[in-house]
Parts: C-alpha cells; sequence; structure tokens
DNA sequence: TAGAGATAGTTTGTATTTCCAACCATTTTT
DNA sequence: AAAAATGGTTGGAAATACAAACTATCTCTA
C-alpha cells in the first residue's frame, strides 16, 4: 500500500461521505444530486444544454428533461440564444438562487463538523492540497 | 470566505470529481454508483440488509431490490442467519470479490494522474488531514 | 447558392433507481 | 398467548438515465 494507495482511499471514503450529506440535504429540498449539481453550476453563469450536459457526464436528452422539471419547479429558465437559433441557455430564476444560496448554507454547516478540528494551518494546507489534486491532469 | 468555507468548496469539488471517476468504472461494468458501494462494503465483511440500508441511507425496500438484482448477477448471495430467522445477511461470491478487485485497480488508475502531482511529504499529509475530516465528529 | 452534412435540443421508449405503503414471517414484550 | 416490534420482500409510482428517432437551425461545399 503506496502512500498514493492510501490518498486514493481516502479520497474515496471522503466523497461518499460528502456525497451522503449532499443526498440528504438535497432530498430535504426534493433535489437529486444531479439536480444539485446543475443548481451548483447555474450559481454564477448561465449554461447551454449541452454544455451542462458535457460537463455532467449525461446524456443531452436526460439533461433536457432534467431541465424541464426544474423549469416546472420554477428554479430555473430556458431562453433561445438570439446569435444561433438552435442552442438554449439555461439560467437561475430568483427562487432558484435562492435556493441554492440556502443550500450551499446547509452544507457549510452539515460540513462544519468535519472541518471544525482541523486548525488554520491544517485548514490552508488541505484546501491547497484538494486544489492541487483538482487541477486538470 | 473563511479557511473552513475553502475547504468545504474544494471537498465537493473533489466529492464530485472522484464521483465521476467511480460512475464511469461502474458503468463500464454495469454496475451504479451505489452498487459498487456495496460492492466495496462487503468486500471484507458480510451484512444484513437493514444494515446496509442505514450505512447507505437507501429504504431498505431500495436495498433488497438491489441485492436480488446482484444476486441474479452472480456477485453477492443471500443467507438466513440461523440465530435469528427474521435476518438475511448478504456476502460476496468469488465472482463479486473478484470483480470489486478489479474495480479497485481500475480506480486507483484512473486517479494516478491526480495523485502524481504530489510529493510524497504531500500524499501523507494529504492522506492524514482527509483522514481527520473522516472521523467521526 | 442550393443541397448535404453537422449541430442543438426535444421526444419517445425502455431499464434502473428510489421511495412509500402494505404485507409476511419471525422475534420480543407484556 | 396476544400484542408489538423487527427484518425483509413486494407492488405501485415518480425520477433518472440512455439510445434512437426526430425537428430545427446553422455551416460547409460543390
Amino acid at each position: 500500500m503506496t502512500a498514493a494507495d492510501d490518498v486514493v482511499d481516502a479520497l474515496v471514503r471522503t466523497t461518499f461521505e460528502v456525497a451522503r450529506v449532499l443526498t440528504r440535504i438535497g432530498g430535504e429540498h426534493d433535489l437529486s444530486l444531479t439536480q444539485l449539481r446543475v443548481l451548483g453550476i447555474l450559481r454564477d453563469r448561465r449554461a447551454r444544454v449541452t454544455d451542462l450536459a458535457a460537463y455532467l457526464g449525461l446524456d443531452k436528452s436526460t439533461m433536457s428533461t432534467l431541465i424541464v422539471r426544474a423549469q416546472r419547479r420554477g428554479l430555473l429558465t430556458r431562453g433561445k440564444n438570439p446569435d444561433d437559433g438552435r442552442v438554449v441557455e439555461v439560467y437561475m430564476t430568483p427562487a432558484g438562487l435562492e435556493l441554492a444560496k440556502r443550500m450551499e448554507d446547509e452544507v457549510r454547516r452539515a460540513l462544519a463538523p468535519r472541518t471544525g478540528p482541523l486548525d488554520q494551518e491544517q485548514l490552508d494546507q488541505l484546501a491547497k492540497l484538494l486544489e492541487l489534486v483538482l487541477a486538470r491532469p
């Protein structure tokens, strides 16, 4: 078991822990993990259906129906791109933004007990190391 | 934005990155992320249906059908607990163990480019910090 | 520049995942 | 011994996902 293996192991376990928290909080607002992610992505930008699908690794048809449902709930809106009539842009409604913000707070609160035991230096270190891991390989 | 917020942010993004890898590798073996998790859990122990459900945050009925499907594929087996006739214990078949092992290797390989840029000391640090985060709060 | 091909999304059909409620079988409690 | 609790399974409904077929728009090329 190399150090890299240990890290992979810890990353996978962390993933499931965090996913559990996100799934629970999403569920409390009747949102799947995927919908939660879409709201997270659209918080600070608008995006095309296909780009969202590619980014999330989903089929565009899946993305399409997912958006329709979120739209019915009033969380996001679709609009045609004036420069290219084929393109549909998706962006949040005020209600969607509000919900995204509220859930973000809940996630922070839910994970606070996890980060709590770390001191300032450890937090900085961990953030830096995770950024390294996240950097496109 | 506090340091803890930065860490939560990085944790969430890491979660989605790792989940993407796990979903892809699972999918290549026709397994959902949840099924992958079940195999991961049962690798080194047997478990009851309800315990698995509780651990994964799923309804026991969900767990039940999931197990039936995995059983049909020959990945795991169910057996009655002789001490308590209600209890069903679930454990891996040799084929299930083999598949779990193969996927674990694949996950390590898939994440290697992520851990690659880190030197030995950074790997040790990251593993240690993630363990702190994972420690039951 | 007209027609072929490519691109962006939606729709339709199917399988899977998940929940909830109802149910059966087996303990455990009273 | 009857009632309550526990452990699982089954059935019904909604959500999620993919693939294939389709529509509309744009781009390229002959």
